[in-house]
DNA sequence: GTGGTTCAATGGTCCAACCAATTTCTGCAC
DNA sequence: GTGCAGAAATTGGTTGGACCATTGAACCAC
């Protein structure tokens, strides 16, 4: 037996203030940049105390969606709409090898898929796109003869995006700050990523050529090389715990 | 350069809060569904105001780390330790076919991957728990003559915790919430999932039979039966904006 | 036991003030 | 007029205290 009752909702105040607050937003039409009215306004105008805008801003601020600053103001971060989904996702920590290589089993999993409906979906204007970041990191590469892992990641996230699915980029990018959260220097690998750099234009090739077959398997070439970096690094110094 | 200087925090009362409190829940060991302090002991206790202690529980609040209850306190919902990553995922205009299908493409790259994992990695107690979870799935099926969603989810968690990758459960079970957040019902396909219910016994036996490759397809094959039900979902009623 | 009543505990809201960082304005030196 | 230092206004951050709404336990009549 469900319970086709669930309970009333005699009070809930935040939730009303940021569903005005988002209805605001879109008639506004007001963008990522764009600065809010102030607490003390929207305490105003809504009839509640500043004490409730400020929790319904916090809940706002911890779902990435808005940024406060202090003496300036509080700005939106990111696109919002009232009928936005919300699920944030908390993550065990592994800050060990296993941890790390756990990161990677989901990249391998979620860029090879990311890489194959890009082929298929990416249009003109994404190809584009991807290639330019693809020479920046490129140049980059050529500069400091190495990886920079700054234009790498944008090469990315531009494929990403062009897979027409935002949760691609947002859940990889969880794994990239577990990854380098306890990884900031390449522990006694010093050519870390070295190896994948070559795939970062086959990747684009198969892509540009409507491959998702071949986008698949360039993608999945790569994370295997950096796994082996990975475990070349376990091996040099045993990392068993850092906490 | 980047800066490796990060901004001096002169004050970040809620964040110290926050950490305050995750050290009391790691030193006092409370687990899911236990009890917090009280706000009013809390800001006593760290020496804040109370107000700054709602704000910081307002953000664990929001992240889903705890649950308020009016009149009788703040609960844990999930276990929290100093060292997580949270991470929230939004997703605009979840509630569409396309948001629906967003969350199908992560599954089908990660569910695909964690059978072949699983197929590799599975000892002989996790066969024993997965085909436990199948035998009660097929009997749940037989009995009401339909998908049990329970039953077959705690059969698709067997397997990803058998994968030996705990990230697999975490992100999927992201995925799952937001499916059935907006689709509760199974619009207008009476039999949904129906067409499924064949592919875990087949997915298990290729798990069984250490057969990545086949665990593989077979997870894939499970998959395109669920997005085939959602676009016949899709068609029947025009669910273009159900707000 | 059942069903109300009372009452203390707890989260939710409000108010008024002040603190701290930022921005803007003002006025002086040049 | 320009440039810059300091004052003033703006804005988010914090505090303390008060009261409301809900919960749950203790208690009591029946």
């Amino acid at each position: 037996m469900t319970d086709l009752l669930p309970p009333i909702q005699t009070t809930a105040r935040d939730d009303a203030v940021l569903k005005a607050l988002a209805g605001f937003v879109r008639q506004e039409a007001l963008g990522p940049g764009e600065k809010l009215p102030t607490e003390r306004i929207l305490a105003e105008r809504l009839k509640v105390s500043r004490n409730t805008v400020r929790e319904a801003l916090t809940r706002w601020e911890g779902l990435g969606l808005v940024e406060r600053r202090q003496g300036s103001g509080t700005y939106l971060k990111a696109a919002v709409s009232p009928d936005m989904l919300h699920m944030p996702l908390t993550l065990a920590g592994g800050n060990d090898f296993a941890g790390l290589m756990a990161t990677l089993e989901i990249r391998r999993a979620l860029e090879s898929e990311a890489a194959a409906l890009c082929a298929i979906r990416a249009g003109k204007s994404e190809l584009a796109e991807i290639e330019r970041k693809l020479d920046l990191m490129e140049e980059a590469f050529q500069t400091r003869a190495g990886m920079s892992s700054d234009e790498d990641w944008e090469f990315h996230q531009a494929v990403f995006r062009a897979s027409g699915n935002p949760l691609f980029e947002q859940i990889i990018a969880a794994m990239y700050e577990m990854f380098h959260r306890f990884w900031e220097h390449p522990l006694g690998v010093r050519d870390f990523g070295h190896a994948s750099f070559p795939y970062h234009r086959t990747i684009f090739d198969c892509i540009a050529a409507h491959d998702p077959d071949g986008a698949r398997a360039e993608a999945l070439k790569l994370i295997a090389t950096v796994e082996d970096d990975l475990k070349r690094g376990a091996a040099n110094l045993k990392l068993s715990d850092r906490r």
